[in-house]
DNA sequence: CTGTTAGCGCTTTCAT
DNA sequence: ATGAAAGCGCTAACAG
């Protein structure tokens, strides 16, 4: 007997006694054979565990029900919990997900992009570092159905779902508006479109005599737990009542798991607030005060209109700005002191 | 101008004025072609910014490069972790990781493996649902290099990269021999078999005195906590000094979390110890004492291996068991009060 | 160094 | 209802 996967469509043909044309036939469900022949060549594939090539399938023609999910990171449960909301989607109707991470590297993102158009995927879900990379860019060329993800696109042919960043931003600015503090320390990681949004919301709405410190390039737990010596000694945040406003929710509990360890008072010392929600925020340390906007729902929505965009290629590109909300837990809470 | 993905080889070699062989080796890197023809066809390449059909290629002979990862859950951490770890390695070798979720449905897993086998990946890593699940046979029988994560296996001519799950359960039991508590309440999730070595260690080494209750098919973070209220009145945890040993820090988080709601000491009335030493376990509510066996260790390994199985497919099956270590956190403490 | 050509495994008219 | 045969886009001998 052949090795099983280098069996072929002509083998079973043979052995059944038909032409590879009938096996083609029967393996697509077509009903246009004799029930007596299509259980013959069922029976046979069973034998020999035939798997037909996808490869062949593909390049002959038949859509390969596959689509291209491309995130900026593995190990951030934002994008985990997008990708578990397209996955729940393309489950039900039967579509397979190729996952992988640009590890916001954008020559990394546009080489995943080129593989998957290469290997012929009916759509693609990328959440693009930037709105405007090449990898957007090309997609757009190549004319495949795609939607980017976290992001929002100015031009009104490519499809999106995104937070409501500005929003956002500006629901934190007004609960500080309303729980005034000392000081404000501004923590973000990745220059991101969506961090930009974030914070322009928020400048625009807080009140002006605030003038807040920032401090980029902090991406991680460990960053977040690394910066913690420096905030208690370059800006005192043990001394002065402090709110920090962490635009990650990933970084925000690093942060807030040290500052218990150094004795800090959370929320009456340094107060501190998050974004995005992720669903361990509400179980760290210090539960957390953060901007939610349902990470699943995003990956849901965008793996939906994927898939009318590939039922209808001319449809319209769907924009969605998913709306967040300030959810209060532990870490800042509202307080009617003053 | 063709729209781009459907220009071929032989679009190119026309317009370069060769063949579609020199093509294909420009394309290859073969050395073969003389510089200045070369440097001609990739200008052609780059102004119609040609993609090769990965399909064609693949069918046509050349490797796919590309490996097949599936995991039992997206949203969990442990094999989030793992996956990480399997990027990180085939990044290296410029493979790319084709990554799937189970869900823990062995029929999804099945289907999810012959679809990997159909499209030809060169090698595929797998968490399996069971050991002996028919996915595991059929790659057995495919003769693909394959390795089995975070299960061992009996067949020796398979491949596996596992935790010593066995010497965990022996750990937690030996923290307890000696650190007693008047009750013992063991809480699992998916049968599994990790699930069971870690079990029969524990049972093996754990004073006979003990009579731990089990507690079955807790599964998630809402799981965890949805559990707390039954302890309390039906174990009554609050009354009797209680060691919970949860075997999936994801549901012992949960479960860590509702108990400091609920206003019960940790760990002077409740002790908790859970299993994987995931990342989050550091941060939570209660930062947890746990069994640590390097996820990204198991998904490097599993990754190098699987890479070497592939350059030497007759190379003898690789079998790791990572011997894990109990990391002491807040939620149950070593205490010599006795 | 480069071109010709025969497949790779499957789908799909077009006949029958 | 079924078969024959022409591709799908690319690679890999084999010639030259």
């Amino acid at each position: 007997m052949k090795q099983l996967g280098s069996m072929t469509i002509a083998d079973i043909a043979k052995k059944a006694g038909v032409s590879t044309a009938t096996v083609s036939r029967v393996l697509s469900e077509s009903d246009k054979v004799k029930p007596s022949t299509r259980t013959r060549v069922l029976d046979i594939i069973e034998e020999y565990s035939y798997i037909p090539n996808q490869l062949a399938q593909g390049l002959a023609g038949s859509p390969t029900k596959t689509i291209g999910v491309i995130i900026d990171e593995l190990s951030n449960h934002f994008f985990i919990e997008i990708a578990e909301g397209v996955d729940s989607i393309l489950q039900n109707e039967n579509y397979s997900m190729q996952l992988s991470s640009s590890r916001w590297i954008g020559d990394r993102e546009l080489r995943l992009t080129r593989s998957l158009l290469s290997s012929r995927v009916e759509g693609v879900l990328i959440a693009p570092v930037d709105p405007d990379s090449p990898s957007v860019r090309l997609l757009k060329k190549s004319g495949i159905p795609f939607v980017v993800m976290n992001c929002s696109v100015e031009d009104p042919d490519v499809a999106y779902v995104s937070g409501n960043n500005r929003r956002g931003g500006e629901l934190v600015a007004e609960f500080l508006n309303r729980n005034p503090r000392e000081q404000i320390i501004l923590i973000t990681g990745f220059p991101h479109q969506s961090v930009s949004e974030r914070l322009s919301g928020f400048f625009d709405t807080l009140d002006s005599a605030y003038k807040p410190i920032h401090i980029r390039g902090v991406k991680t737990f460990e960053d977040g737990h690394d910066l913690v010596p420096l905030l208690l000694t370059r800006n005192l945040i043990a001394k002065i009542k402090t709110t920090l406003f962490v635009t990650n929710d990933n970084v925000a509990i690093g942060i807030t798991d040290r500052l218990v360890r150094e004795g800090v008072a959370i929320p009456d010392q340094v107060t501190i607030i998050g974004y995005d929600d992720i669903r361990m925020s509400a179980f760290s340390r210090v539960p957390l005060t953060t901007v939610s906007q349902s990470m699943r729902d995003i990956g849901r929505i965008a793996a939906m209109e994927l898939l009318d965009l590939i039922k209808d290629p001319k449809k319209e590109r769907p924009r969605h700005n998913i709306e967040p909300r300030l959810v209060i837990r532990e870490s800042a809470v509202e307080a009617p002191s003053r």
